[in-house]
DNA sequence: CTGAAAGCGCTTACAG
DNA sequence: CTGAAAGCGCTTACAG
């Protein structure tokens, strides 16, 4: 006669049945708006419940009814302001549709990544919203294998059977140029960060861009901290002193350049003009507010997870790939590059 | 013969043991680390295991060892720098000890707290952390019934079983004071956001600073939104024309106020010193870059880890409160100040 | 409309 | 060292 005897702290339905003089059955169909009790027992166990206090247990539920009301939500820093509002957003949308979220920060860190993978596919979680460290990672595949749905989320990943929610990168870097080139800009540079996708596509739209206008690229590789910013901004203005106009493609990037800007008492817009990936709120603090190029990121996190709920209640619809564009907020950071003199 | 059949997707502990010729007590043991199983049977199941790409389900263990290793963060608003900060430094610490977190943003709604810490409850969490909106409501009484520890971030709770985690607030306005009357100001303004306990706390620290200098205050309630920092500002600026120095008692506050110096053309730190509570890294980015009071947000974050798995391990130690002191940053926007006319 | 019973996928005390 | 069995707290198909 194998027991195993577990100190029970909580109450369970059981209690409420006995107390209700009802069966768990018809507690459990109470709890869950079944319409077929009748009232008086309805209420009976309404009454008990409050009277208990009595709160189901959600991992027994979870158990049984093989579903788990969570999604994992995995970026690569939360600290950054970008995620920071995408995470709220995605936050926001799923309560509202009665989904918990899992928070996973992977520090720009591959294992991370992996060891948070297996974990939300440990917790049974209902899908996962990824943007991804390493989009090969090995247990993207696997979780798809298990039927576990997943997003990609600002950045792609290498698999086909995952939804995505990009913004369009290419484009926004063309919008930059082309609006530099009707200001009668020349001598453009781009910062960018090419290590990860979205940088790597930036440059693509700025190269493109600027080739159609017939004009020579300045680009300097800027990596993602602000001390990489400073140092890119450092280089490109030492090594083209024709530079009137200045692209620096995340929010770190443009830290780092605003500073040396000011550091270097560069007029803006008066010798250098600047358009700024990112629409941090302090852009709007420093002197003069930045034009910048906006990721629709709200709209980016409930699209995403419109994307999750469609396919959690249809798995085998083909995947999707939704495209976002930027939007141009005008400030007072771009102006006519100064007179030849 | 009542029956529930359920598709059953994926492999179950008995698939493994099938596989294995051996039982699922076995297998279990070996994934739990039971050093009890022999090595062959021990390498046979990790064998098959790693063959099968078996995930043991978290919900089942989680039910039948009743513990599950998730905490509950409560912010009012991930996307402020501030807990962007402080959920960033919980999950780290956090992950390093095995647990999960779950994200629980209250968009400082006292109904969508209540919500949470219902959700919470029914999840079984092993703690909370929480930042409360409403530091009164009802649920949080009833977990702490429930057992369920809490440890009480940045903001009290109304409830001395619960931890707390909190910063000097008082403490970090009597060094700004301080700081600035040691430069030789006199006529010192502060702006802040009453309603809320931190801004309250350093809205005293402040009047006792003053008094002790035998100085008048000169204060503006300033709202929580950048618009509302905007505002009191102005008024201040307006209604103390003698004004040589300013305390903005937030992030948000502080950049509203820079606004207004700059469009109002006030020298800083020529005409007004600002000393600013929050350090965040835009501070750094616009001109000039402005000191502040840091809270030592990774440290709260760490010591609010520490404090809910002590409480884990010992529910009825005695609750404990720790306060830790703010850091003075000092930059480049505090002088002396003007010459009197 | 309601209850008894089975079962979700694990873990573990007990027996051998 | 290993396995059979019980049980964590729910839900639900089935019988009445």
């Amino acid at each position: 006669m194998a027991t195993s005897r577990i100190p029970r702290s909580s109450l369970t339905i059981r209690d409420v049945a006995a107390r209700a003089g009802l069966s768990p059955a018809t507690v459990s169909r109470v709890l869950n708006g079944d319409m077929t009790v009748r009232d008086v027992n309805r209420e009976r166990v309404l009454e008990v419940v409050a009277q208990l206090d009595y709160r189901p247990n959600r991992v027994a539920s979870n158990l049984r009814r093989q579903k788990v009301e969570m999604i994992g939500v995995i970026v690569s820093d939360i600290e950054n302001p970008h995620f920071a509002q995408a995470v709220r957003a995605i936050e926001d949308a799923a309560h509202k549709r009665g989904y918990r979220v899992l928070l996973c920060n992977t520090d720009e860190s591959a294992d991370k990544q992996r060891d948070y993978l297996n974990i939300l596919a440990g917790e049974r979680v209902s899908g996962v919203i990824i943007s991804p460290t390493d989009p090969s990672g090995a247990q993207i595949g696997e979780l798809l294998d298990l039927g576990v749905p997943m997003v990609a989320f600002d950045r792609t990943v290498n698999d086909r059977r995952a939804d995505a929610v990009l913004a369009d990168n290419v484009g926004g870097a063309e919008v930059a140029v082309e609006y530099l080139v009707g200001h009668g800009h020349r001598s453009i540079g781009l910062l960018g960060a090419f290590s990860v996708e979205t940088g790597l596509n930036r440059l693509h739209g700025y190269e493109d861009a600027m080739r159609r206008a017939g004009l020579a690229t300045h680009v300097v590789e800027a990596g993602v901290r602000v001390e990489d910013g400073r140092a890119a901004a450092e280089r490109l203005l030492d090594e083209v002193p024709s530079l009137t106009a200045l692209i620096p493609a995340s929010n770190f990037i443009t830290a780092g350049a605003v500073q040396v800007l000011r550091e270097r008492r560069v007029k803006v817009p008066g010798e250098v003009s600047v358009v700024a990936f990112d629409d941090q709120v302090w852009v709007n603090f420093i002197d003069p507010p930045l034009t910048t190029l906006a990721q629709p990121v709200r709209q980016m996190a409930t699209t995403a997870i419109e994307l999750l709920v469609d396919r959690i209640a249809e798995p085998d619809r083909p995947s999707r790939r939704v495209v976002l564009d930027f939007h141009l907020r005008v400030r007072e950071s771009c102006g006519p590059p100064p007179a030849q003199p």
